[in-house]
DNA sequence: TTGTATGCGTTATCAG
DNA sequence: CTGATAACGCATACAA
């Protein structure tokens, strides 16, 4: 037994298949009668539109792609949450699609938009190169896309980001505010756009208060909670020891904190701790973290309208929101 | 400037649109040189293939939809990991549908299968109505689907899962076995099948210890960072106080441990805690959390094994995996 | 090894 | 208000 078709139900209402597509999309327009007879055929049959025959012949999917480098990584779900409000008011199915950072999933989705699958695609990530051959523009009639977070300087697309360079400096602005002067920092994976921006930011901020920035200061880190505790590791091995750090992100906060208090190292009294992202768990730390916060629905939000815009046939410029330094109990006179 | 179709593609290469298909899917078949021919006209148009129509033709569109309720719970991600790798293994590209257990977006996502937009949907919740009505035999045509870990005794279709109820008890006796008698319970979210599964296995090793389980000790929860934290109110409150708190996830486990450690009562020394999930910030917990883990990688590897053997006309049976009780640092002698 | 022709299930145009 | 019918872009059976 097959799916039943459009022909299946108008043979059973007794009516022409454009009368049945009519009743689906138009129903005002087609005779109460009729469109009784029809819906009744419908449920009797257990019709669903073909997508493949509506996409082809609409040439639209009625579904955007959001493209995100690791689903496990919380930052990215509320980003998500702002994109899925935006999209559904208009109409469109939101699908994620998870790269972890793998070149060829990533390519796998680029093919996935390339082929017409989606109406357009939002980069939580620093687009490879493989999106750069994707015009932002409606140009050649390929799917737009729009870049989130992530993003370079001369990023190809449309991008909506914060500074995050002005927000890390904001953030070691407040450690040296507090009287720190030793302030190391965790950096991001090499070659990642956030990793430098964020660094670049740190050493302005100490530029800024007439202090130097030290190689040595400057720790390695990719994100995750083990180069956390790695940091920890070297943290405690020099000396003098730094009086305060400032990581790039917030789940490296997480795992410094979590080998400190195991070591008996205490947070704030012996050292400050600053994050990045205000992830979903920043605020049960122990003690509660003190962080950076990207005004994250509201990335996606803004980002799935600038989206729309681009389909719609307008243009769009890329955006910057502001973020917050969000303070709480990691950090301390020093 | 519309998108290039495979008859753009034929003209400018001198050959027909079959021998472009070809040179596509079967590129042996076709001479060397004509393939080059066409190969070079692909790339001079930037031709891809619609997918629109290949799924018309075709009727199948070589992608699954894993629906989850809840994409900002880690617990999910590892899942889609072991989802993820099978799909790809199979030349399936793997889309996600987020909920945010909203019944708007979760038909949204059972209107996309239906319209044969994925060949197939594997479901990280219990399914709700809707989905049910989906036969989970290739039956009428319509697309099958798996759901994993959140499943009734009497789920329609094929499952995927642990014995939550087995690995509750398991966590409550090995607190009952460190001489814990007093043990508190915090719930899940009424209505969830999970809740009810693993509020029965802390009954059932009660029970099996000569414990008789007492309402005031079952606290309310919903899986989320605040009612772990009003879980500890309420512990604090009582006299005599519980000695060990088993609780339906670590999330609230978490939230239970900040409280704590804010208050100044220390974990285990003062109160035991078990968790349940092992989430990926367990281990960084303070103090690193004991607790339950599921096997999730391999859930959703044969989740997705299960899918597609009953996509290629097999059957399928549900299946129950391993779970562990992984012993940390927030659980000691009573 | 290549070309021709048909049909996949819809929507939209144009008559009636 | 309703019906015929022509695309939409591709894969494949059949011919050559």
């Amino acid at each position: 037994m097959s799916r039943p078709t459009i022909e299946d139900v108008a043979r059973i209402a007794g009516v022409s298949i454009a009368t049945v597509s009519r009743c689906l999309h138009m129903p005002d327009v087609v005779a109460v009668k009729t469109r009784e007879r029809v819906l009744n055929a419908v449920r009797q049959t257990g019709y669903n539109l073909n997508a493949a025959a509506q996409s082809l012949r609409q040439r639209r999917s009625n579904t955007v792609l959001v493209v995100v480098p690791d689903i496990g990584n919380t930052f990215f779900s509320e980003i998500l949450g702002g994109i899925e409000a935006e999209a559904s008011a208009a109409g469109l199915t939101m699908l994620i699609g998870d790269t972890g950072r793998i070149k060829a999933r990533e390519d796998a989705y680029v093919r996935y938009l390339l082929n017409g699958r989606a109406d357009g695609a939002l980069l939580l990530a620093d687009p490879q190169a493989a999106w750069f051959d994707i015009p932002t523009r409606n140009a050649a009639g390929l799917p737009p896309i729009v870049a989130i977070s992530e993003v370079g300087p001369d990023s190809g697309p449309v991008t909506v980001s914060i500074n995050n360079a002005a927000a890390a400096a904001a953030a070691v602005g407040h450690l040296i505010a507090q009287g720190h002067r030793r302030i190391a920092h965790v950096a991001g994976p090499a070659s990642n756009v956030l990793t430098e921006q964020r660094l670049h930011g740190y050493r302005r901020a100490l530029h800024e208060a007439g202090l130097t920035p030290a190689p040595e200061l400057e720790f390695p880190g990719d994100f995750g909670l083990a180069s956390g505790r790695a940091a920890f590791e070297r943290f405690q091995a020099m000396t003098p020891r730094p009086s305060a750090l400032f990581f790039a992100n917030d789940e490296m906060a997480m795992g410094f904190l979590a080998s400190a208090y195991a070591a008996g190292v205490r947070v704030p009294r012996d050292v400050s701790v600053v994050g990045f992202d205000d992830i979903h768990f920043a605020q049960s730390c122990i003690p509660a973290l003190t962080t950076i916060r990207q005004p994250r629905a509201e990335m996606g939000a803004t980002a799935m309208r600038l989206l729309l815009e681009i389909i719609g046939g307008g243009a769009a410029a890329s955006v910057q929101l502001p973020y917050e330094l969000v303070i709480r109990d990691s950090t301390t006179r020093a």
